[in-house]
DNA sequence: CATGAATGAGTATTCATTCAT
DNA sequence: AATGAATGAATACTCATTCAT
């Protein structure tokens, strides 16, 4: 059904996509801008997509599937790590992940809502799927005593807000990008927030 | 030169602007909706305006003149209050003045990258100055001893995106908008981070 | 409101829509012929009309409701002409404003059904109303002894199929468009037929 | 030259032609809709015409070869049937024809002109040939005194519009499509016309 | 000051047709 | 014979901006 080929192709026309919205936004992007890029011709990116919009999901949805698939459940058990470092691994893939794929950070952080209604939906549905996931662990994490107490919503709000501004600048070349450094950055703020003691 | 008829008439243009653009997003907002909020023609736009992007620029650069004028400096004398109490107050004047603008914190925080090239380096502009501007506070801060070490612009990265999405999860009503909930959040975020200790 | 340079412009992207479809059919028919023979930015046709069904709807309506209002009941008081004489001034009334508008004889009949399921309802909107009409007309017609008897829909499937395609080949020059003789000859048919008694 | 399995796939992507025709129209039709119902490859369809357009010619030139193959001369022999029986059968062979075929029905009186130049000139060829076709039969029948009197174009165009509209109205449901009834209505138009006597 | 008619560049999308496999 | 991936021409529609009145 399909094809080797056209799953390459398909792949072909993702990358090109990824670059293109990572380059000039998902506004400013046109399909045209993708063609070229993959040196097809306009009617080919139809064979393979709806519409932008399309592959926009496909793109952000992949990636959003890696970046939770890259998170490991705390364990608890007497020969597991310290839930400590089980975070920090945790936070540690993320951070790679992110890294290399410059271009989606961008993207899936950086694309606003206001564009396209139909878009904004699409985003909308990742960051409560994100949030949802991330509001479970943080819940599990205040019953086994490893989280402080507080809103979670609040205290979610702030950290996924200060993650993905750190990667977004790590990307954009704006703070450091060496991963151990954001990662350390990332558990000190999440130790001691910023204050001194 | 600028008669109080004509400030008059340049305010209703921008508050039609800022309640468009919060509205639809940047992109989708048209120099239509905004005429029309106004009820009047849209040559008379361009009697006000260079054109979209001025309008927006004009918002925005004046929504951050009013962050920034709404921060106070540490005083560190002997009859100032402990500065966290200080900082506290400064954070808490930022919270109102978003909570009393929603539509600026859509429009400052939400707006894409990548939509045109001018707007681009606009935001890149406002978001540099802050970061200096908060940059040098934290730098005071770090030399009194009141702030910890460490990288600060990785710090920073993380202290302000984690500031903007509450605030835009505040405005879109996705946590509670209490005014002195949100303040203690992040004062508990800056002081303790977010795990137990 | 409807400035009279705003109702000229009109006027004018209406004919020249007229002759276009005419000419090409609403199919083949594009916006951009008919901003061209107007003279006009393709834009400006946008101004005046949603769509190209827009136009369409608005010359198929116009048009109908002259046919409709050149259609006068027939009149029974002693001193009114005698009734066949009156359906004779009927139709030549009819026929009159058909070979003053050939254009649209040619789009209103020669449309068809199954480009656009949107027009489809249009159209299908327009024939149930003339036909509603005629059958109210004719059920008088049959009560007075003025019609034969049938099945009214039957009769006027045929005599209204008949008068269309009378026009169509008239207008297109297949028949002669003597308007004299066109009344003659649907007069004839619709007292004797066809055949010889 | 066309081997059995050639002429039956042939066979299948014609009346898969007819079909999708007949439902949406020649215009948004598409060839892939017809290929899809036929359960074979987009590049299949080439292999047996050379374009959309061929389809549709081969479909129409096929049934108006069948209308006019079931249309017999009028006998005048002392053992023939009266000229009028004579007539009356040959309408019902066009009418169960018609009702048999009610997507060429659609297809062959209810496509648009200006679609296509060169499928408005196939059209006006098959229009013409029953055009002329029924003008030498006519012209018998006036010289036979069977026909009344009057210009024969005229009176072939109603005559045509008249049925043409009838089988389209059955066809499509707008009027009962009872064989019988629909001949008994064409006949008492023929012979009697519309108007009492 | 204000108007609003006019402009026209810019883009997503469809679909008949071809051709390498 | 058949496939189906690829092509690319063709078109409707939007909206920021200008300018004559």
């Amino acid at each position: 059904m399909t094809s080797p080929r056209r799953e390459l192709r398909r792949r072909q026309l993702l990358e090109a996509a990824r670059d293109v919205f990572a380059e000039k936004g998902y506004v400013a992007a046109t399909v045209d801008d993708v063609v070229a890029r993959c040196g097809v011709a306009r009617g080919t990116f139809y064979l393979y997509f709806d519409d932008k919009l399309d592959v926009f999901g496909a793109l952000v949805s992949d990636f959003f599937a890696r970046v939770a698939g890259s998170i490991r459940s705390i364990e608890l058990g007497a020969d597991a790590a310290p839930p400590r470092e089980q975070l920090r691994a945790n936070l540690a893939r993320v951070v790679t992940l992110a890294m290399d794929e410059p271009g989606m950070v961008k993207i899936a952080f950086g694309t606003a809502f206001g564009v396209d209604p139909a878009l904004d939906e699409r985003l909308a549905r990742f960051y409560a799927a994100l949030s949802t996931f991330m509001d479970e662990t943080l819940q599990t994490g205040q019953r086994l005593g490893l989280v402080r107490g507080g809103d979670r919503r609040l205290m979610l709000s702030i950290a996924i807000g200060g993650l993905q501004q750190l990667l977004r600048d790590a990307v954009d070349g704006h703070v450091p990008s060496d991963e151990h450094a954001l990662v350390d950055a990332v558990m000190d703020f999440l130790q001691s927030g910023l204050l001194a003691h």
